[in-house]
DNA sequence: GTATTATTAGAGTATATACTCTAGGCAGTC
DNA sequence: GACTGCCTAGAGTATATACTCTAATAATAC
């Protein structure tokens, strides 16, 4: 593998463990033992290794939320459509997590990840648009489904900030995919008064598969 | 004013203007026109002054929070909890900016902050429960109305970084209490199809109250 | 083989950051 | 007026951090 991939990946890595703030270059560079210097052969600065992983996490989601036109959507496709944002989010996971920061840090990141955000949400409309053609969820209207729609995005990118700081265990890095997923079931609880009677069954028996697992974090009340 | 709260207070200012990360104790120490040696005659260390801040906005929280048991709620109590709980999230702004960083770094704000959250959902949940008493929306299961009471935290506690990421705007700073208010509209579309016909309209007219002037932040697809 | 280019090592640097240390001022009190 | 307790100044420090520079090595082209 070419040392500046590598360098992408080890920074990646590192960057979801401890945070990207408890990063710096030289960890990167010794992680990888190779010289700081060689790490700057390839990058200019870390504002630049965060950008390249940006966009490939953009190319990722957007590869996910690419919502068929030629066809109607099916339950399938909707528990697809969560778990592979999920997976996203989960590899992903540093960037929610000092996103104001590095938004602030890199203007070019900030103009992208706005629009990426607009994507998203227009993605998100458009999939609920398709499940009430699908007999899924009952219409609504336009202005109802975008704010609804936002309401999953929020729901979606604060979840694994929720599960870090809200979790029962002391050690912060003790979070696992699983747990993650648990944010599918938040996400579908916002549904269901939508839900047609004909699918309201199913979707909440899916919703039921990503239940949390007592003790659940937020039930635990002191 | 004594030295030790005024530095609570430009501690305050300047972490919600730049971020506490950018925010360094001789910043807060030059802005009061004082010695470092002064600053830390009154704080062993930076964490100490985060961890009084957020005392107070634990104190501050924990007063809107307080639901009344011997009566029932009116949607006037439904305004100020919203009203009151956005006012504190925009005093306390830079709090929920960094949390994760901060729960990190001293574990005694993250006990205490996992006591805080523990406490918020249960005041949510309490509010819909009485909400649903008083007629305003429809009895829930106490499964749904604990993981709506999440979903509504989860808005209401990401709803600032939203706007700060898909601003339209350039300046990370131009940030206004009005906008932040919009969070309201957001949290009463999740609460929209519970309303009873009784309340319906009276609530749908508050939302319209709060809703995104054009343009939105959130409509404008690119 | 030789010239050229791409890659790498590793010491080094300017700056920042959290925090320390010592000396001293000032207000009250006897 | 000197003692005491609280407060303050300001120079200083150890460490970290992002990044640079030079020289050497490996790969490739001709």
């Amino acid at each position: 593998m070419k040392t500046r991939e590598k360098i992408i990946l080890s920074s990646l890595e590192l960057f979801n463990e401890r945070g990207e703030r408890n990063v710096t270059t030289n960890h990167i560079a010794a992680h990888l033992a190779i010289s700081p210097g060689n790490l700057y052969y390839h990058f200019r600065n870390k504002s630049d290794i965060i950008y390249e992983i940006f966009l490939e996490y953009e190319k990722l989601v957007d590869y996910y939320l690419d919502i068929p036109q030629d066809r109607s959507l099916t339950l399938e496709d909707l528990t697809f459509y969560l778990e592979s944002v999920f997976d996203g989010l989960w590899s992903y996971r540093f960037f929610h997590r000092d996103l104001e920061y590095l938004l602030d840090s890199d203007p070019r990141l900030r103009k992208d990840y706005r629009e990426f955000t607009n994507r998203c949400l227009a993605a998100i409309s458009q999939i609920f648009e398709k499940m009430s053609e699908a007999g899924i969820i009952e219409p609504q209207p336009e202005e109802l489904r975008s704010a609804m729609s936002l309401n999953v995005w929020l729901v979606i990118t604060n979840w694994m900030a929720f599960l870090k700081t809200a979790h029962a265990a002391d050690e912060p890095a003790s979070l696992s995919l699983t747990e993650l997923k648990q944010g599918i079931y938040q996400v579908l609880t916002l549904e269901i008064p939508y839900l047609t009677p004909a699918y309201r069954e199913r979707v909440m028996e899916l919703r039921e598969r990503y239940r949390p697992s007592l003790p659940e974090p937020s039930g635990a009340v002191v």
